[in-house]
DNA sequence: GTGAAAGCGCTAACAA
DNA sequence: TTGTTAGCGCTTTCAC
C-alpha cells in the first residue's frame, strides 16, 4: 500500500502566502495577534489550495482531537438493534449530537460500553488513550456508573452525564422527567380523573423515580389518593402487563393509567383490550418517551416526549465550552419534555 | 488548557521491555522478523503497562487510521430522523458497521453529505483529508453518485457502494433484491395466486427495478399475466396510495400485491381497508425492507428483509481486507435477502 | 532479527 | 505581531 500523505499541509500554505507555519496556525485557530491584512492574505492561500488541517495531526501536537464521544451501554443498545422494535433512542442521539458537532467543526463518534464489565474502566480506558475525545457523553444507566464517572474525572475529561442529578462531577442534564410527569397528571386530573394509577420504571434508573415524583406530586396537591394506585415494573413489555392487570383489577378501577415508558404503556393498552375495557372511553393512558410505536398503537398513545435530540445538543455545546475553558451555566441543565396527546386520553367516564 | 499527553507511550514500553522502539511497534502490528521471546516478553510490558496505541499518532505515521466512514444521504436520513416513523437503517448500519470494526480494532464514523450539493466534492475532500479514513462506505443514492465514486477513486480510498452494480469503482454490494422479489413472487405463486400486482419504487434508486425485475421473472416463468400490473411509485406512502387504489380498481382484482418498501406497503393495506378487501382473506400483501412498522401494522405484513446489518458488516471486512492489500473475492458481492412470513399473506380466495 | 534515524502535520513555548 | 525551535507518538526507511 501506499503510504498516504496529506495533499495540501500548512507548509504548502505557509509558502504559498509566504508566511510561517505558525501564523497560518494562528489564522486556522482564529487566534489573536495577526494583523488583518495577514489573516487575509493567509486565508486566501488556504481556500485557493483548499487547505484542510488534519485532526490527526492537531490532536498530536495541540490538545483538541475535535472528537465528542457518545457511550452508550452495550448490551441494551445492541438487544433494542436486534429486536427492531422501533426503538430510536441512537438516532435521535445522532441527530442531536451530530448536528451541533458540525457546527463547531467536531465530529461524532459513537460507542458501546459494557456497563456491568470488571473491565470498564480498561475499556474507557483504551478508548480514551486511542481516540483522546474532546469531550464524553454519558447516557443512563453509565450516568450514574460511579468506575466511569470516577474515572473520567480523574483524567479531565469533561463529559456530560444525561439523566442524572447526582454530584458524580461532570455536567449533569435531565430531560424534565419530574415537571413532566406533573404536568401529564394535572393534564389527566383536569379531564376529570380522580384514581390514576402509576406504572413505574426500573430502580436502575434515577429517572423512573423522578417521574413517579411528579405523578405524586401533582396527586397529592389535588388532594388525590394514591394508596396501591403505583405499581414498579421493569420498562419491559411483560412487566408492564402484570402491573397494569393489577390495576385494572382494583375496585373501584382507576380511569387512567400513566406507564413509564411506551413498552409498558403497549402493555397496558392490551391489558384493557383483554379486560373490554375501551380505550379513551373507559381507560386514559399516558406513556413516557414517545418513541414511534405510540402513533401505531391502537389508539395512538398520548406521550410524554424525551427530548433526546435536543438533550445531546445541549450536552456537546455545553462540552465544547468546557474543553475550550469557558464558564459553564447552572447545574444540573434542565430540558423541559412536553406532553404530545393523542388518542388514547379523554375525559373521564360518566358512570365511573 | 493544560496539554493533554499519552499516559503511556511506546516509549515506556520499550524501555520497559528493554528493547527498541522499532520492536514494539512490530508486535503492535503483528509484523514478521521477531523472535517469539521477544514478542512475548515486549507484549508482556504493554499488558503490565496498560499501553493502548494512539491512533492519531499512527495516522501521523503510518498508513492506517483505523477508521471507516460510513456516509448517508444527508437530507432523507434526518428527515427520517425526524420523522420519528421507526425506519432503523441507520441502526442496522451501526449494529453491522460498528461490531465488525470492532473486531478488527477500528472504529466506524457516521457523516451525512448532500447529495445534490455542487460542492459534493469540497465537502468530501474536507471530511477526507480531517479524517483519512481507511475506508469509505456508501449507501443509496451516493453508491450511484459519479462525482462521489470518481472522487473517491482519484484518492484512492477504498470505498464499497451498498445498493450498486455498476462499474463504478469500489466494492459494489447488493442485498439480494432480484432474488427475493422473484422468491416472494413464487411463493405467492404457490399459495395459488394467479394476478400478482406490482409497485414498484423510484427510479433514483437502481434496485427499485432489481426488485421489479424479480417480479417481472416469476410472473414470466409461471406464465402469468404482468400487463397492467406494475404500476410505479415513489417509496411515498401518498404514491403508494394511489397505486394500490388504482390496481384494486382492475377488473379482474390482483388478489395480491407486493409493494417495493414498506411505506407503501402501508398504504395498501389501507387502500385495502378503505375499500372494505380483507386482508389476508381477499388481498395477499408483501412488502420490502422489513423496518419495525411491518410488525405493528394490522394485519403484521409480510416482508423481504433488507440484510442492512450483514450487508454493512461485510462491507466494513472487505475494505479493511483491502486498505491491507489483501485480494478480493468475486464483484460485485451479493447478500441475499429472506422472506419474512407475516399475517398479511394467505392462499388466494376461493371465489376470486 | 533488531535498532537508529528521519519525518508525518501540526502546535506550544519561546525568541525576535 | 511574527518567526523559530522543539517536540507530540508512531512508523517507515535503512543500517547492522
Amino acid at each position: 500500500m501506499p503510504r498516504r500523505r496529506q495533499a495540501v499541509t500548512i507548509k504548502h500554505v505557509a509558502a504559498d502566502a509566504g508566511v510561517s507555519l505558525q501564523t497560518v496556525s494562528r489564522v486556522i485557530n482564529a487566534e489573536p495577534n495577526v494583523r488583518e491584512e495577514m489573516r487575509e492574505r493567509v486565508q486566501a492561500s488556504i481556500d485557493r489550495l483548499g487547505y484542510i488541517p488534519s485532526i490527526a495531526a492537531q490532536r498530536m501536537s495541540g490538545s483538541r482531537s475535535y472528537l465528542i464521544l457518545a457511550l452508550n451501554d452495550r448490551d441494551r443498545t445492541l438487544e433494542a438493534w436486534r429486536a427492531r422494535q422501533g426503538s430510536d433512542w441512537v438516532d435521535q442521539m445522532l441527530l442531536g449530537g451530530m448536528l451541533k458537532c458540525a457546527e463547531h467543526g467536531y465530529r461524532m463518534l459513537f460507542e458501546l460500553v459494557d456497563t456491568h464489565d470488571d473491565h470498564v474502566e480498561r475499556e474507557l480506558a483504551a478508548t480514551l488513550a486511542s481516540l483522546q475525545p474532546d469531550g464524553v457523553i454519558l447516557t443512563p444507566p453509565h450516568s450514574d456508573n460511579p468506575l466511569i464517572t470516577g474515572f473520567l474525572q480523574s483524567r479531565r475529561v469533561p463529559f456530560a452525564r444525561i439523566g442524572s442529578k447526582g454530584k458524580n462531577g461532570g455536567i449533569p442534564i435531565v430531560m424534565g422527567d419530574e415537571d413532566a410527569a406533573r404536568e401529564a397528571t394535572q393534564r389527566l386530573i383536569a379531564l376529570g380523573h380522580r384514581r390514576i394509577g402509576f406504572i413505574a420504571g426500573s430502580k436502575e434508573y434515577s429517572l423512573s423515580d423522578w417521574r413517579k415524583a411528579g405523578w405524586l406530586g401533582a396527586m397529592k396537591e389535588a388532594g388525590l389518593p394514591v394508596d396501591g394506585l403505583c405499581l414498579r415494573g421493569d420498562f419491559s413489555y411483560d412487566s408492564g402487563l402484570a402491573a397494569a392487570r393489577a390495576l385494572l383489577e382494583l375496585s373501584p378501577r382507576p380511569t387512567a393509567i400513566i406507564a413509564s415508558n411506551d413498552q409498558m404503556a403497549l402493555a397496558a393498552l392490551d391489558a384493557a383490550a383483554q379486560m373490554d375495557i375501551a380505550v379513551p372511553a373507559a381507560l386514559s393512558i399516558v406513556s413516557f418517551d414517545n418513541t414511534p410505536v405510540t402513533t401505531f398503537a391502537n389508539p395512538p398513545l398520548t406521550a410524554i416526549d424525551q427530548p433526546i435530540a435536543e438533550t445531546v445538543s445541549c450536552a456537546v455545546e455545553l462540552l465544547i465550552a468546557e474543553s475550550r475553558g469557558e464558564e459553564l451555566l447552572a447545574r444540573p441543565v434542565n430540558i423541559p419534555a412536553r406532553l404530545i396527546e393523542r388518542a388514547s386520553t379523554g375525559p373521564v367516564p360518566v358512570a365511573g
